[in-house]
DNA sequence: CGGACTATTGATTTGCGTCAAAGATTGTGG
DNA sequence: CCACAATCTTTGACGCAAATCAATAGTCCG
């Protein structure tokens, strides 16, 4: 019985693991020891019902939390109660690898929905970053396309009208969830109204209207937590949507080893 | 005559490292010969006249941009023409340091004076990441802040009214501008009103209108490329701004030192 | 001195927020 | 498995912060 247990537990350790390696791998070339060794990290899956922030702003964490299953927002609070998500955080997603080298300022991370987070302790993964150049690498490279992300999400928020945000939002999402699929015209969102206008910084009020408008447009269906892209070329267009900074590093050419030899 | 000009030059390069080094050793610890690597990295200076785009998005670029003088905007810009600035860089910014492991996503630089630019090959910096670990985590981190800056700004645009926006920019720009000298109340910002726009995306028209609320309620001064702040307090009050995310990790018990051995 | 930005101010419009209330869904305990 | 509560979605009426349009003053620089 036992025995049945721990191996279940450390299957869906290793399934977990190997999310975050395959989604590392995506961009970086990491030899077979190197990813034995990232598959090797210790970690502890916890299960965080909907609803929950599970790392706190500000608070001194000893762990990274790897999304092994679910959706999870990062966000900032301001006084008034009022959020900011700045980044949706999918499955393969080490959610707060950059506290690594910096504990500060990422702001918070909040169950969307029921979630399964492997923690891993921080000294462990600094110890594999210390061992292995080229994985050290592969994780600064990892939080630079985070950063990529929200320098989207300052345009997004910062230039475009309510329905173009909407649209770039849903087109970011198809690319990362599809990242080893290909691009997807259909997948789980499981948000509602008031998280997605806390993602683009609409009311809630307000991201009901425009969806409805993209909805008459036969542009998407969104509901019951799913997304499906109906004309991706128009979505694209009306949400000024370039996949380039999400994959062009994906393509064999961009791939690039520059640390810890060849 | 030429071992003369050859020396200024020399100098200007040195002075325009050390910046960088400064910087870096703001929260990460260096050794003497890592230090000494960095200052020894080439580098190239290059005179930019002010309202020039001098790093373009999208092109591959071999070098990183090292800002040894002026003010700089790195931004994205729309087909519609209209931008968006993403971050400021200022004297000792590498501002394109990310290219190192992702040339792609990072937007253009534009010279918002005139600019001396140290241009670093990427090889170097390659190279010296490569034989010194901690040089690095040192550059990961920094390559962090500036990510943890840019979260700001998706709060900023997305969560605060206009006065609230300038007010919070220019609590960050005291505090970034004072890093090894205590925060400044008063700094040279050289930027037109309508970049200030482009920054905290509000048009110009209304950059002024607040503007001119905030020197009328006493918080500060602007005028001639110059932000002198009366009431820090209640500025910041005002914009919401909490600096921790800027220095906490300069804080001498936050220093850490993960790679490359004690 | 003249031309080109840059700052300032006013009048008007508009996209989005706010307030409110009625449906639709989901989840839960009896 | 149903009932009822809680949450989420949808729609309407109205208000407001910021955009837009437009025109006049500075200000900088060759």
């Amino acid at each position: 019985m036992l025995k049945d247990e721990t191996s279940v537990v450390s299957r869906r350790l290793h399934d977990g693991l190997q999310l975050f390696v395959t989604r590392l791998m995506a961009r970086s070339i990491l030899t077979a020891d190197e990813q034995q060794a990232v598959l090797s990290l210790p970690a502890r899956p916890i299960t965080v019902r909907a609803k929950q922030d599970f790392v706190h702003e500000g608070e001194d964490n000893a762990h990274c939390s790897l999304i092994a299953s679910g959706l999870v927002g990062r966000f900032r609070q301001l006084r008034s109660g009022t959020r900011q998500i700045t980044a949706f955080h999918i499955p393969g997603d080490m959610a707060d690898l950059s506290s690594i080298v910096r504990p500060v300022g990422i702001g918070g991370l909040h169950a969307l929905t029921e979630v399964t987070v492997l923690r891993v302790p921080h000294e462990a993964i600094r110890s594999v970053a210390a061992r292995y150049p080229a994985v050290a690498e592969a994780f600064w490279r990892d939080c630079m396309l985070d950063a990529a992300i929200l320098m989207q999400w300052v345009v997004n928020v910062g230039r475009r009208d309510a329905r173009a945000r909407l649209a770039h939002l849903f087109c970011e999402m198809s690319i990362r969830y599809g990242i080893d699929r290909g691009m997807l015209t259909a997948y789980d969102f499981p948000v509602t109204q008031e998280q997605l206008g806390e993602a683009v910084a609409l009311t809630a009020v307000h991201v009901n209207r425009s969806l409805k408008a993209l909805r008459e447009e036969k542009l998407i269906s969104i509901g019951s937590g799913r997304v499906i892209i109906h004309d991706w070329d128009q979505l694209t267009k009306l949400g000024a949507f370039d996949s380039g900074y999400l994959i062009d590093d994906t393509l064999p050419v961009r791939k690039k080893r520059l640390l810890g030899g060849e």
